[in-house]
DNA sequence: TTGAAATAAATGTATATGCATGTAATATTG
DNA sequence: CAATATTACATGCATATACATTTATTTCAA
């Protein structure tokens, strides 16, 4: 019976890569990709925001980000404006950005639902506040 | 107090993107990305498999691994023979993947412990078990 | 047996990820 | 105020991820 150790980052990845794939499943049918569809939610959310402000929101590295956001920037989903700051970049939902993202939401609101629904409440619970707990681990 | 509802495919990826960091950071001494270490762990535990078995322990996509494998075998870490099955091809450890999994090994256990420690025992538990629920979504 | 179906792995394409570094603009300090 | 440090964002590089497709091989069925 002598099991090798599970490593709690491959199983965190496992897990990553299958709910990963069960919510683009939902979200393909209008072209966007899970992480796609979190920035354009954390835009929609904040109305008005930039990089910098995205980073934390989606604690995300700020080279992944700035790469995330081209293809959504060249489709025409994200105006970009100078900021008064004229080192930032005022980022806003465009009026394309704005219906993509509201046909998405039906998909993605499909996807957690389903999510929810197969792994219960509990789990629920336990996914938020794990993820949050491993969240605050960051630069430790 | 009309909080956003909270994405559990973005709670999961924030958690997966800082928890993989930590255990990169303490891999990074011997070159190895902790996707790379994984692959190594598995066919060390395994002492002989394919392509193919390691999608299973890996829950990971045919192409991803098959890219992932690329570096190391380029490096010499791991062996390639043809199978009995001429279609499969047989991974094995090189003596040079065998030291640096020996090397490598010692660093993830220090991440293991330093994770276990921050997070104590009952998220642990709870970041398996969950884990391994979200797993047995695959392909549903 | 042979032709279709299934299987194992690789490749084309596109995005995801982050480290090291570069560039420009702002803030701080001597 | 000028030199320096800090901040915001982009780019070079390498790997990570997976869908669609291709190639080679094996299995299966007519």
């Amino acid at each position: 019976m002598n099991k090798i150790e599970r490593c709690l980052n491959l199983e965190l990845r496992k897990a990553n890569r299958v709910l990963s794939q069960i919510y683009d499943s939902y979200l393909s049918s209008c072209g966007l990709k899970t992480s796609q569809f979190s920035i354009l939610r954390a835009i929609s959310f904040l109305q008005k925001t930039t990089n910098r402000e995205l980073q934390d929101v989606l604690v995300i590295d700020q080279t992944t980000l700035s790469r995330g956001l081209k293809p959504l920037i060249r489709d025409g989903y994200i105006t970009v404006r100078e900021g008064i700051d004229r080192r930032q970049k005022e980022l806003v939902l465009s009026e394309a950005g704005k219906a993509l993202f509201s046909e998405a939401e039906g998909h993605w609101d499909e996807a957690q639902r389903h999510v929810q629904a197969a792994l219960g409440d509990e789990m629920k619970q336990q996914l938020l506040a794990l993820s949050k707990a491993i969240v605050k681990l960051k630069a430790c």
